[in-house]
RNA sequence: GGCGGCUUAGCCAAGUGGUAAGGCGACGGUCUGCAAAACCGUUAUUCGGCGGUUCAAAUCCGCCAGCCGCCUCCA
């Protein structure tokens, strides 16, 4: 067996071979510092996430690198149209990604660099490509030279003639070939700028990752990731710049995510449906967003919707009952010596899954199994000790169960009871309806059943459920959730 | 114009040569005062269409149709 990665290098699924044996190196695009992160970023971000804790958890000493783009364009022009300082801005969006990560149960890297903190690493490097004649100093600018790089269109699967042809190639002035590319930029009046040997200026975009991935990985390591839309020209220049300046390979593994459409459009700033995750989360327990994002192959385009967040939700309350049921079940003293399939191979089978490819929708299938066979046998027993399987069993395929669930998708970290009781309280909040005054109704409409007043008790039901509320009678009295 | 990808049930979605995972929804049953939840069963003889290779194809090849991405800042 062993990992398999699609490699957007090669466009085939290969064996994962580290570098350095048990020694792994993982650098991944984070983002330009300019503005709130929204789903897209979310899907990236958590996808590498999920890799990051999977390599790990196979026991894998993972170097993992994510950067911040703090010094660009976008950030510059932001920062004038606010009025504030450019450094400043990108300080603040540095603290609003770490709340939005960190609500969504992202780890935080080994390093997270930004491009400021490495200009003389990145100067170092434009020196070298410099001295090795593949690069030239243009009034100021300093520019790559694609046609010295003769591998260049490796990762894209473009060639050079096709790239000029296209005629989408910007016009400049100073390029010597339409294809090169700026590592250094002039600074023009007013703008932020470092000195440097060919004059003050500051850093192109793509030249800062070759610095910084190089500086804490090395010339050559293992996984390079980010968005499927990095891969052309940002990933492809990297390679160029980073090869060009060390003679050895870059990264050989490539891994890019798909897009998120948002109600099977593209999410764009033009169309007006960029998505938040900060608002998202108003209404979304994180989990669930987890849950979704994970929920289809992560090189397919991903739809949200409400449809979508909704079976998401709905799929992660099930899993939290379904566990609910396994702690009643281990305090029963079942006497079987042995489980269900769906609950004695978990380790195997979610191995099995995340080794192909990170294949994190049949991981959760296998969570929905294992959820189902224990409903079944919840159901099944009725409470009988001779039906149930020892507490000793059931403890380990639970902690099996959370150990991938919370260690590598990173859901169900919490326990079970409180989140049934915040989804009541948040929810209750939501429909404007005190607790109390459900707990009340509830109340009235116990003792109404208890008189077989059915008629009362079924008009209470009607009425709650007409704001939302959900009742459902158990054995150890009735519960209410806010429905769907 | 160039390059690449996708098309699996009502919907979402796994599956890359051996006879269609999982979820949501729907329907029938068990349970329940009735419900809800849960469980059981049913819901694709078939994987966009047409050909081909093979003992065997959703999976490989060719053609056609539709959708999408990149080639420009973008996760």
């Amino acid at each position: 067996m062993g990992l398999k990665i699609y490699n957007t290098l090669t466009r085939k699924k290969e064996p994962f071979v580290p570098v350095n044996p048990g020694k792994i190196g993982m650098y991944v695009c984070g983002v330009t510092v300019y503005d709130m992160c929204h789903i897209g970023h979310a899907r990236s971000v958590v996808l590498f996430d999920v890799i990051y804790r999977y390599l790990v958890k196979t026991g894998l000493d993972v170097n993992y690198i994510r950067n911040f783009t703090d010094i660009d364009d976008k950030i510059i022009n932001r920062a004038n149209s606010l009025g504030e300082d450019w450094k400043q801005l990108a300080e603040r969006y540095v603290k609003e990604f770490h709340v939005d990560m960190d609500a969504l149960g992202v780890k935080r890297p080994n390093i997270e660099p930004k491009a400021t903190d490495h200009i003389q690493d990145i100067i170092s490097l434009i020196a070298a490509l410099i001295d090795t004649g593949h690069a030239y100093e243009a009034n100021g600018d300093v520019m790559f030279s694609v046609t010295s790089f003769s591998t260049y269109g490796k990762l894209s699967g473009k060639k050079t003639e096709d790239l000029v042809s296209g005629a989408r190639v910007e016009v400049d002035e100073k390029k010597k070939d339409p294809l090169d590319f700026a590592l250094w930029k002039a600074a023009k009046i007013g703008e932020p700028f470092w000195n440097s040997p060919w004059g003050p200026g500051r850093p192109g975009w793509h030249i800062e990752c070759s610095a910084m991935s190089m500086r804490y990985l090395g010339p050559t390591f293992d996984i390079h990731g980010g968005g499927a839309d990095l891969t052309f020209p940002h990933h492809e220049n990297e390679i160029a710049q980073s090869e060009a300046a060390t003679g050895e390979p870059f990264a050989k593994y490539w891994i890019h995510n798909g897009f998120v459409n948002i109600r099977s459009e593209k999410m764009s700033k033009s169309l007006g449906n960029v998505l938040n995750i900060r608002d998202i989360l108003k209404e979304t327990h994180p989990e669930t967003l987890r849950l979704f994002l994970l929920s289809s192959h992560y090189r397919s385009p991903l739809d949200f919707s409400d449809t979508s967040i909704k079976e998401a939700s709905v799929g992660l309350e099930r899993l939290y009952a379904a566990l609910s049921s396994l702690e009643e079940l281990e305090r029963s003293d079942g006497e079987i010596s042995s489980l269900p399939e769906e609950l004695s191979n978990l380790e195997k089978r979610f191995r099995e899954a995340m080794d192909d490819d990170f294949n994190t929708p049949k991981g959760l299938a296998i969570m929905f199994e294992a959820s189902r066979a224990i409903n079944r046998i919840h159901t099944e027993s009725g409470g009988n000790k001779e039906k149930i399987p020892s507490p000793d069993l059931l403890e380990k395929a639970r902690k099996e169960l959370l150990g991938w669930a919370q260690d590598v998708f990173g859901i169900l970290n919490e326990t079970s009871q409180d989140f049934l009781e915040r989804a009541r309280k948040s929810g209750a909040i939501e429909l404007g309806i005190s607790e109390d005054e459900i707990r009340e109704l509830l109340d009235q409409r116990t003792e109404a059943r208890k008189a077989r007043n059915f008629k009362l008790a079924d008009e209470i039901r009607d009425k709650l459920l007409s704001w939302g509320i959900l009742i459902e009678d158990g054995p150890k009295g009735s519960i209410w959730r806010v429905k769907e």
